[in-house]
RNA sequence: GGAGAGGUGACCGAGUGGUUGAAGGUAACGGUCUUGAAAACCGUCGUGCCGGCAACGGUACCGUGGGUUCGAAUCCCACCCUCUCCGCCA
């Protein structure tokens, strides 16, 4: 998804060691960055500090004369106050060139990884697999939108009311269905078994353990969320009138910040966790598009998968939750497709980045109902999560994914493409234990 | 919203102007002892930035941001957060 404010970090180390790679990267994805500014600009900021440095060690060891003999005379009260106005000269030229120097920094995106296919606007993503048979109806089939009204499930005049457009009353057995998606994802998730297997099935090495379900705030402050990387003001997240906090667009925005400022265990790695919020959106800059039925709304439920990893095991990481998202839509008989993600689909703090994308008839085309992101460190960085390995107690920053487990879109995904001629909805086999044992609504 | 208490290293916890980058303890790591383990004992053990091949040196950091001072974890101001009680409330 494009269009967020990017202002997390990559190393300032690896941008003065790579200043070529790091342009051609940020090109990559859309982004103009002035990388010789910032390397000018953190040359005066070394400079300056090292000036400074020189000045506060004069000003410490003079304190520490003082201190020994007992009292000071004036004389040595007038270099101290010297000192210090020379000092304070200095430090507002640094703050100055630091906030420069961390403008421009901020502003550079994630490197995208190798295998991230270069190109200038979605159209360049590449599907890599197609999955599940499309399917033949007998008569011409009805949008979500059209069976949704008829059945009373979608009200979205009475919600215009209440709450402006792009949002909607979902009600009756859509909100059963919604809830018995959610459960299955869940139970799937939360599943050892489950994990295991999709581990193994795919060769990725990695500890077996499940994810753990949260139910985590549904805002953050402004610091915070500006950490992740993916506070877009203009654009898309909410902010609350008379607090500094903000309405998560995803639960990956309110689970990546969990360890905020603390050193985690390497044998508590990986974390993985499946956060359950409401998703606000404000959409804007979407006006007219996909409009009807409730595909893109400005509030829906989605399930989202996060993890921390070690760098070591992250990129198979990211595997693993594509893998799950496969299974999960297996499961439900929907047919999609994997699309990698090309450099300038993927986002800011993405260094590598999936889509799944479902069939849905009434548009004869696939639509995005799931994103697998690899942020490696990048989030990370600003949110000073770091780990502590245990073989030699050093520490370094955790690795980061994020990827959907399920959202609203696949409800519509089910009912378009288990509908039948009289309108009805055949349920999936494994939702229906969840609904009661109903095989149609 | 009102009243009070408090925020110190991975964790607990001392510390009210200079001898504190920070006592003591726990955890962790290395070692001695032991057939092995435990216990005991000895030792190591914060992070960022800058410089250095390194050993190391300088500097900053005791919730955050300002201020006072020759000198601040310690004093002053503002803010944030946590806890207890009251109020309100699903």
């Amino acid at each position: 998804m494009l269009g967020y404010t990017i202002n997390t970090m990559l190393d300032i180390q690896y941008i003065r060691d790579n200043p070529d790679l790091v342009k051609q990267k940020s090109e990559q994805k859309g982004y103009s960055v002035d990388i010789d500014n910032l390397l000018y600009l953190d040359k005066q900021h070394r400079q300056l500090q090292s000036e400074i440095d020189t000045i506060r060690a004069r000003r410490n060891e003079h304190a520490e004369t003082i201190k020994r003999q007992g009292k000071p005379t004036p004389e040595q009260i007038e270099i101290g106050s010297q000192i210090k106005s020379e000092l304070s000269d200095l430090e507002s030229k640094f703050d100055e060139i630091d906030k420069k120097r961390l403008q421009i920094l901020k502003s550079i995106p994630n490197m995208p990884l190798d295998d991230v296919p270069v190109g200038a606007s979605e159209d360049e993503n590449v599907i890599t697999k197609t999955v599940g048979d499309k399917p033949d109806f007998e008569f011409k089939p009805k949008n979500h939108s059209e069976i949704a009204i008829a059945k009373g499930w979608l009200d979205k005049e009475r919600a215009a009311k209440v709450a402006g457009s792009r949002f909607a009353y979902l009600k009756g057995d859509l909100v059963i269905l919604d809830w018995a998606l959610n459960m299955f994802a869940l139970s799937r998730l939360t599943d050892q078994d489950f994990i295991s297997k999709i581990i193994s099935e795919n060769d990725l090495q990695l500890d077996t353990k499940p994810f753990v379900a949260v139910q985590p705030p549904a805002v953050a402050k402004t610091e915070v969320y500006e950490a992740t990387g993916r506070l877009d003001k203009e654009q898309q997240t909410y902010k609350l009138a008379d607090d500094d906090l903000w309405l998560n667009a995803s639960a990956e925005h309110v689970l990546a910040p969990m360890y905020l400022n603390e050193i985690i265990d390497e044998e508590k790695l990986p974390i993985r966790y499946v956060g359950y919020t409401t998703a606000f959106r404000r959409e804007a800059g979407t006006y007219g598009k996909d409009m009807e039925g409730f595909l893109r709304m400005h509030q829906f439920n989605k399930l989202e998968m996060e993890s921390f990893t070690t760098p070591e095991s992250s990129l198979n990481e990211h595997f693993l939750m594509i893998a799950i998202q496969e299974s999960l839509m297996q499961e439900l008989g929907l047919p999609y497709q994997v699309v990698t993600k090309c450099t300038a689909d993927i986002g800011g703090p993405n260094a590598r980045g999936v889509d799944i994308d479902v069939w849905l008839p009434s548009q004869g085309k696939y639509r995005e109902t799931h994103t697998a992101d690899l942020i490696t460190d990048y989030q990370a960085r600003r949110m000073n999560t770091k780990y502590r390995r245990h073989q030699d107690g050093s520490t370094a920053l955790v690795h980061n994914n994020d990827a959907t487990a399920l959202s609203q879109r696949p409800l519509i995904a089910i009912i378009e493409n288990f509908q039948t001629e009289q309108g009805d909805v055949v349920i999936p086999e494994i939702l229906r234990s969840y609904m009661n044992g109903k095989d149609r609504i």
